[in-house]
DNA sequence: TTTAGTGTGTGACAAACATCACAGTTATGA
DNA sequence: TCATAACTGTGATGTTTGTCACACACTAAA
């Protein structure tokens, strides 16, 4: 259950139960049904969250009404409006479950003192914003250099399991095109 | 001159002069000229690298023989391969001179170092990482949900500075249009 | 069962963008 | 200074993708 924070932890530095039981005293748990939101669009963001289970859409409205996917949150990610986040500011983005979800939510003022008060965690946050920024710019690149269909496919190999998880229109939205283009290129 | 790293870093947290020093002993400094590389695909990524003057390009080179700029980097930007950088393989991009330019380079050795032995320091990269991920997350967003001309827009607002420092050439690969396109986007 | 909502495919057309070709200009180095 | 390369704009044309419209499941709730 909370092992999975653990262990998720423990594939970057090693803890002992004192230190996980610490570590877990600034997180609070949290249980949201499929359409709930966790982060609404316009108001504050006061967590931010480590997926147990289900599987959660990181959307952007835009001035016409359209959502676009920022990202997908599945086990074992960390997602927020980041930006909002950090800054204390209100949401431009909106967290959304897609399926009934389980998380681990961390205050701002408790991230801080986690990572001062415990320079693990301090270094495996930041281990993590690493890998967080790597990927971001993987997917930049795929923006830039490969077609609908190329970035379609290469989702297809990576992540097989979200064409069964997610109904088109939301894959289409992470992808950059409209729904009708994605459904054509699968032909 | 090097004032600039340590005026860069006290922005985020106070260092006195030895701990400044101490910071410093772990870079070394270099000169490039335009069209030097820094990092060249193919080759391992010794660095990452912290801008004082100049600037420089990012690139992918892609099967077609294609360039796509990943990011551009000014005066206090830190820029490597970052994906080949932490996990210290072989560069997928190649980090290339547009103007002559100043550098402050850290090898991953000194930078875990650093940050192991100085806890202001992680603080500090922290703080970074966080800010490129959510800098990165935007021009995400900017793909997703603008059109070439409203990126060109965007970037012509934020940026004014680019269009006259760079071909526009280089401002459309990083655009992800064609040069020609982006000509005619500005009229 | 009916009804409304959601998800999916496909045709017809329009808009956005890439590509190829060419010309004119400005830098740059021998 | 001259020759060459790099940079920029613009027309013609084709491809990719978006938009609108419609049909047909499939599901969930009354």
């Amino acid at each position: 259950m909370s092992h999975q924070l653990r262990k998720h932890i423990e594939e970057v530095v090693a803890l002992n139960d004192e230190e996980y039981a610490f570590v877990l005293s600034h997180f609070s748990k949290k249980a949201y049904r499929k359409h709930d939101f966790l982060i609404r669009r316009g108001e504050p963001v006061k967590y931010c969250y480590f997926v147990i289970s289900g599987l959660l859409k990181l959307i952007y409205d835009d001035a016409d009404g359209k959502q676009h996917i920022a990202s997908f949150a599945m086990e074992n990610w960390w997602e927020s409006d980041f930006a909002a986040y950090f800054a204390q500011s209100k949401a431009q983005l909106s967290l959304q479950c897609i399926e009934d979800t389980h998380v681990l939510g961390i205050s701002l003022e408790n991230y801080n003192k986690l990572a001062a008060d415990f320079s693990k965690m301090e270094h495996f946050f930041l281990k993590k914003s690493n890998a967080g920024h790597i990927a971001s710019q993987k997917r930049i690149l795929s923006f830039l250099t490969s077609s609908a269909k190329e970035r379609y496919e290469q989702l297809l190999k990576e992540h097989p399991s979200l064409f069964q998880r997610l109904p088109k229109t939301l894959l289409a939205s992470y992808l950059g095109v409209s729904r009708e283009t994605l459904s054509r290129l699968s032909s």
